[in-house]
DNA sequence: CCTCATTGTGACCGACTGGTCATATTATAT
DNA sequence: ATATAATATGACCAGTCGGTCACAATGAGG
């Protein structure tokens, strides 16, 4: 955790480390990182950097922590709680709140990207359950109530299946913004209702079809192909 | 490239230096590698590094064409070409390709993934087709067998289709290798009929029917549940 | 043996690294 | 104005970095 003397700082001079080291945390990993970078580039003294934090780790784990609060602001500002929701929209809800934190916070989303890249699977058994859990259990969750609602096959298997909508859902959203930009020919600019562009919509759509006809019926299609 | 002096070197002494440096480019970026550490590893004297190499990323570059050597030995050890094979088998033997190359190269496959972290998405408009073409076009490739063959319905973006099975290839391996190890208890050593694993197989032919049941039909589910 | 080319070596260089600390500056309270 | 606490600073440290280079060792042809 940052020193006290850190959130005493008025509140442009830590936004404004926080964000270089954003943007350095976002090119390197922890290792490469530079202090020296993030106090030249924040206009403070190496001293100053040294009463704020431990080190370059305490700091990494405050941006870390920053894109984790900011992350939750999204979901809870994106329409209806999960209960009462069918399928489908739950998993589209799921990737948009990623989308949306790609396109309002894109050097945080990539730092969390760079995270999850160095720090890969913690899977584990769930002392509860006794099932495989990978994750932050986000699609578990989705999995569970999409089983329960019959609207995905038992025989999918679940944690795969976690596993895989996560590295999607984290690897979808730069591909849909560059995508964007060159449908466009212009930069986007952060904003959360570009979420709702038409072609960012079909792209989405066709995906949630692709994802959602696999789960939902009996893997049929592989006794055709064998019974050609 | 590497210098002539290199390639005359003994097998074992290129082979020593060659894991050393798959090893290195595994857990660091070619910005956080170190010279030093290479050859302390390698047991070379620094000055022989740089009579073998112009700089790091000369090596580097020799490393990520091993990589790629290695994974065509792989695709051509694999069985029949994708000529006269039917979608399903065709879909299954790429992520084939990229499960056995995590299984006899598992640094290595490291290295590429790294890679492709650190220089994400350059997908560009195929000059000839008109088409949009990112990654290396074996998904493009088996995308448009397969809309040919019927397959795949018309509707598939195939640019995004072919982006995410890449992603998801990539990622599956470990994933595979590491609840396989949980499974048995044990280490898996390099071998490629591992792949054949009963394991193995079950959650290749799970993602095999979502992806193939998911890209295969009308997405009729979503007008299923908007009706609900 | 000598010659010449190739290969191997590690001390050395300037630049940069994370981290420290004595000192200077500022703010607060009396 | 004075005293005290909180904050800001950059010179400085030991260590590591990539890269060089004068020199030693080795091998081949004669």
């Amino acid at each position: 955790m940052p020193k006290e003397t850190f959130f005493n700082l008025s509140e442009d001079k830590r936004a404004r480390i926080e964000t270089v080291a954003i943007e350095e945390f976002a090119e390197n990993s922890l290792n490469s990182a530079s202090v020296n970078t993030i106090v030249s580039k924040a206009g403070i003294a190496k001293g100053s950097f040294y009463q704020y934090f431990e080190n370059l780790e305490d700091l990494y784990q405050h941006i870390l922590k920053i894109a984790q609060k900011r992350k939750l602001g999204l979901i809870s500002s994106l329409p209806s709680p999960s209960g009462n929701m069918d399928t489908f929209r739950y998993l589209q809800r799921l990737l948009l709140v990623d989308l949306a934190f790609e396109l309002n916070y894109p050097r945080l989303s990539q730092v969390e990207r760079r995270h999850k890249f160095e720090n890969p699977i913690t899977s584990s058994i769930d002392p509860e359950t006794g099932q495989r859990f990978s994750g932050d259990g986000r699609f578990h969750a989705f999995l569970s109530q999409g089983i329960l609602h019959d609207d995905i096959a038992t025989w999918v298997d679940t944690d795969l299946a976690a596993y895989a909508l996560e590295v999607l859902s984290s690897w979808l959203s730069p591909y849909l913004l560059e995508r964007l930009e060159q449908d466009s020919g212009k930069t986007i600019e952060a904003n959360q209702e570009l979420s709702s562009d038409p072609l960012v919509q079909d792209l989405l759509q066709n995906l949630l079809d692709i994802l959602m006809a696999g789960m939902s019926r009996d893997p049929q299609i592989r006794k055709d192909f064998y019974s050609k």
